[in-house]
DNA sequence: GCTTTCACTTAACAATTTGATAATATTATA
DNA sequence: TATAATATTATCAAATTGTTAAGTGAAAGC
């Protein structure tokens, strides 16, 4: 878990914060607790959780205002929030979404099914799949669709840079020149092996360092 | 068609689909269907949608391997996805939101419900709607439609001005011919490949610095 | 009502790049 | 060394994009 594993838990039964505290804990999140809507508002500001679960009937501020107060503040604004609840009418469950939550769960819930739903949460927020290969100097960016070598940019043709980063993608691994021609070109087109060579020599021309080996009579191989 | 609004259901219930199709476009979302799994891969690849909404049992792969698959492929890690089945059995919902998915929906769901957790979705997604772009020199401002270069105002046509708008959006991001069709012109609607060319032409002779690059067979991107 | 203007699209062609292959040279290895 | 596999080079066809001009329809202006 790289960022975003404090949570903070409201709710005015005992029993649930205790079963919930201890399974998010289990699965490396750092939980905090609350009673009241009141105390889960005041801790809220005080610890800046990256996720609040709340109840919405509570003592005190129910959680839906709870919700409405902490999206106002602008440190707020990206932080998750999820309601817990035994209700589980429709008008409620559609206030609460438009409220500005997350997600909307009922109770009863099994443990293991909120720890999965809270896990699908955090992975959409931490959302660092860059798609970037960086290996020593050596960076290809799939969504730019760039290679760099040293700060020096490198234009690479499609089928170029669909090679290397098929190589790149597992440095060390041997690819067939089957596996080659079914990743690159598909099983419809067909062309000659000596293609294949062809663009490798090119790649190895423009990248100017030696990171591709010839395994002779298996196929090439990423390595830096 | 600036905001990322494409929705794909694969189920093999026709009337599930016409009853959340027609909510969904009620919404003003531009929705898509499939009839099975097959059918939802397919289509998924070539529309490219921003969320997927997949029934679990289906003929032909069911929604579960349409999910890994769809994840497998670098355009599909940031697409929403999100199960909606009859199954409420627990190792499946599990199975289903380690899979990848961003949540797990159990048949049956009003409309309302459902229309509600998807613009919550949907919410989180498009975080940064400042509806002002600063890059450089340049401000694309998406609610006044206005674009000025160094303080000074450059008038585009809608289409020119939803173009850089896109773009712009991610720098540095390739946008494919087929993505740029998708997000501006729609599913509906089908345009020449010259006719972006001719826009992009437009932008660069308006703009008159060079910030859109080609990138032969892909497509294009932004960069100052 | 008519004309003008503008945004959008397309056709047509030019310019460019890419990718595949043939032909030949070179290399690795049994 | 003989042989199969790969490297290299040059070449050409195909794919892709750039550019220009022209057509279309809708909105604006007279």
């Amino acid at each position: 878990m790289i960022r975003g594993n404090k949570i903070l838990i409201a709710d005015d039964e005992p029993d649930i914060l205790e079963i919930i505290s201890f399974n998010l804990q289990a699965n490396g999140y750092e939980v905090s607790t609350a009673k009241n809507g009141d105390e889960a508002f005041e801790k809220a500001k005080k610890i800046l959780p990256d996720l609040v679960i709340l109840d919405i009937m509570m003592p005190g501020k129910n959680g839906i205002e709870v919700c409405n107060l902490l999206r106002m503040i602008p440190a707020f604004k990206e932080t998750l929030i999820v309601f817990l609840t035994a209700l589980s009418d429709e008008t409620t469950e559609i206030k609460g979404l438009e409220t500005g939550a997350d997600d909307y769960l009922t109770k009863p819930i099994s443990p293991k099914v909120l720890i999965s739903k809270i896990n699908a949460l955090f992975r959409r927020l931490n959302k660092d799949e860059t798609g970037i290969i960086q290996i020593g100097d050596l960076q290809i960016n799939r969504e730019k669709y760039s290679v760099k070598f040293k700060e020096e940019d490198i234009i690479l043709a499609r089928k170029e840079f669909e090679l290397l980063s098929l190589l790149a993608s597992k440095p060390g691994k041997v690819f067939l020149r089957n596996e080659i021609l079914n990743q690159i070109w598909g099983t419809e087109v067909i062309v000659g092996d000596r293609t294949i060579d062809v663009h490798i020599r090119k790649i190895r021309q423009k990248l100017g360092i030696d990171c591709i080996t010839t395994v002779k009579g298996v196929g090439y191989k990423f390595e830096m």
